[in-house]
DNA sequence: GTCTATACGGCGATAGAC
DNA sequence: GTCTATCGCCGTATAGAC
């Protein structure tokens, strides 16, 4: 039997619906309000302020979505096999999310402060074992010999970006939703290939 | 003999400095007629609005630093050379103006009319050229065939994603500012060579 | 816990003197 | 063109009744 959802969470669902949509900067603690169809006071009788809400919502759900990718970049696959389940899984991610990429972008650009400090963006970030691997495998000569880091962020890179530039994407290819959908599923192979084929010994 | 700026000129830089720096919405009017050195009335003397200021502002911006990039892109170099060019000046400008990426796309983000209306950002994404080319040379047997779409969104994110996720890569690495921009530097050499491989005919 | 009411400061914008 | 002064509005936050 379905309890209904409490006020608290009411707020925490309608914020993160408009930061989302709307970026924290421009959406009003009445408008969330409004959309909890709660009152204005309560907003802060749950959470101290906005900035306090924000930083919730904000943990909660970079947390909640890159927890298998941490998983995938730390398990025991091969190289290979480990990019194409890792491209994947953040494509779907990403494809169920799609203006996550900008959300958290419009927040690495916001603050000032060394970002590790968000604990939260840091597990994006979780390349130890993922970049052991990449020295190995170069030192035992099964692939060319790469910076981890700039392979990483290639990688990152190719996954991410295009959802940041989805409206220009869409526009100037006259896409639908579903047509920019099957343009990102498409490159759910595109990428490991392209990655994998620089990751091959020079000829 | 050097003019001292005008009025206008000084409202301008200010807006376009802290626009780039702290983003739209987070900067606000009097902040900029500070910055400036003026009053704040003056701000609407010469733009009628905020809103006007910054319209003006993100045109000037993306079409002074994107103008010898379309040129490169209708030039007529061989399809490998021009993506060494094209890539090469791309790193450059944005490494001159390292804010540019995070500035455009917080108003991709923004906007949810149709982006084209802004007859700015389309001259980003100015590719006729370029996709007959490459559909020119997959037909030549050439190059591998490819989809235009996917090869010019894998360029545009390898250039541009690392910048605006340049906290991001700086703190985990612990780069320095220097250490970043070598960073970026050697990804003239790394991007093209990763596109160009991505286009050879499987063996 | 939930509401009404309101204080307070900052915002974008303008009127009007010079 | 440039300034001072001020308007009305909005966003955050709180006090206090229920």
């Amino acid at each position: 039997m379905a309890k209904s959802k409490s006020t608290e969470q009411k707020i925490f669902d309608a914020a993160t619906e408009l930061f989302l949509e709307k970026g924290v900067d421009r959406t009003s603690v009445r408008e969330i309000a409004a959309r909890a169809g709660i009152n204005l006071a309560l907003m802060n009788y749950y959470f101290r302020s906005k900035e306090n809400l924000f930083g919730a919502i904000f943990s909660n759900l970079v947390q909640k979505n890159s927890e298998e990718l941490i998983r995938v970049l730390n398990s025991d696959l091969g190289l290979e096999e480990k990019i194409r389940r890792y491209v994947s899984v953040y494509i779907d991610m990403l494809s169920e999310n799609p203006l996550l990429v900008s959300f958290v972008m419009s927040i690495l650009h916001r603050s000032r402060e060394r970002i590790t400090e968000m604990e939260a963006v840091s597990s994006l970030y979780a390349t130890e074992e993922f970049t052991r691997q990449i020295i190995d495998e170069g030192k035992r000569g099964n692939i060319r010999k790469t910076d981890p880091t700039q392979f990483f962020v290639d990688m990152m890179s190719l996954i991410a970006f295009p959802f940041a530039i989805r409206a220009l994407v869409m526009d100037k290819n006259n896409f639908t939703g579903q047509e920019f959908d099957n343009f990102i599923m498409e490159r759910k192979k595109r990428i490991p290939e392209m990655l994998i084929n620089s990751l091959r010994p020079k000829p």
